[in-house]
DNA sequence: TCCAAAAGTTACCAAATGGTAACTACATTA
DNA sequence: TAATGTAGTTACCATTTGGTAACTTTTGGA
């Protein structure tokens, strides 16, 4: 018989899926993506507080993972566009789910914020 | 009117939820969780490569958060009991679509990491 | 008397992560 | 002649993150 579906070893889906969501900015790079073509300034503006840096590199991850099209125009100044190819757009689909869940359910993610927020009081107040 | 949805904010729903899963093993502690209440050692199992310090450490957490009840009984050897809190059960709700959807798109993520790895096969090369 | 079992803590360390700021390129425009 | 706009790179640094291994506690059993 098989093993329990509650044993997550190395390799199993739960773990790939969280390999590739796991740098800071990239799914929220696929989520902005999502709602159509942009150019690298329209990213970094959808994107408040990323760096150019952080911006460029997550764009070649998920270009390199072949989740992003990335479209040059050779003119001056220079113009680059990215769109999600296929996959791209598969990969998106649980991301959106994970976002609807979120926005759904503000009142939830309250209640875990004013539960850390007071655990983390209650802890300084010991160290005094 | 509204600005478009596209923009990501500080403290959108989007980068929230984010903030929660960043743990190497949140989502993953959550999940296995989301069975039924388990020890710590059936945890330790269910999670092979976890260190005690990470699985203690992510208990922690989702403990404060309000997500994870933890009981102790007072015998020797110790036994404690983890378990999802009422609060717990709904953040559990969008991991499990998300790992369903990574159950079931296995070929996708093959394609994923396949390309990935061309890629730095690529790059090594260069550098060669 | 000494070890086992279960849960947890601690000190220490290495690697990964991500941020800042300065720099490049180049045609157009003032 | 000098500044502008757009995309991108680079060196450098601080912080965060997570892993290892040794240690603790308590009681029952060999």
């Amino acid at each position: 018989m098989a093993e329990p579906d509650f044993i997550l070893r190395e390799n199993c889906p739960q773990r790939r899926i969280h390999y590739i969501l796991n740098g800071k900015w990239t799914s929220m790079v696929l989520s902005v993506l999502s709602y159509g073509p942009m150019r690298t300034g329209q990213l970094e503006r959808a994107l408040p507080g990323i760096s150019k840096k952080m911006l460029t590199q997550t764009l070649r991850e998920v270009e390199n993972g072949g989740l992003v099209h990335r479209e040059v125009f050779h003119v001056v100044p220079p113009k680059v566009e990215y769109s999600l190819t296929p996959l791209g757009i598969r990969f998106v689909e649980p991301l959106s789910a994970l976002y609807d869940w979120a926005k759904d359910n503000a009142a939830a993610l309250d209640e875990l914020e004013d539960n850390l927020r007071r655990s983390a009081e209650a802890a300084s107040k010991q160290g005094e």
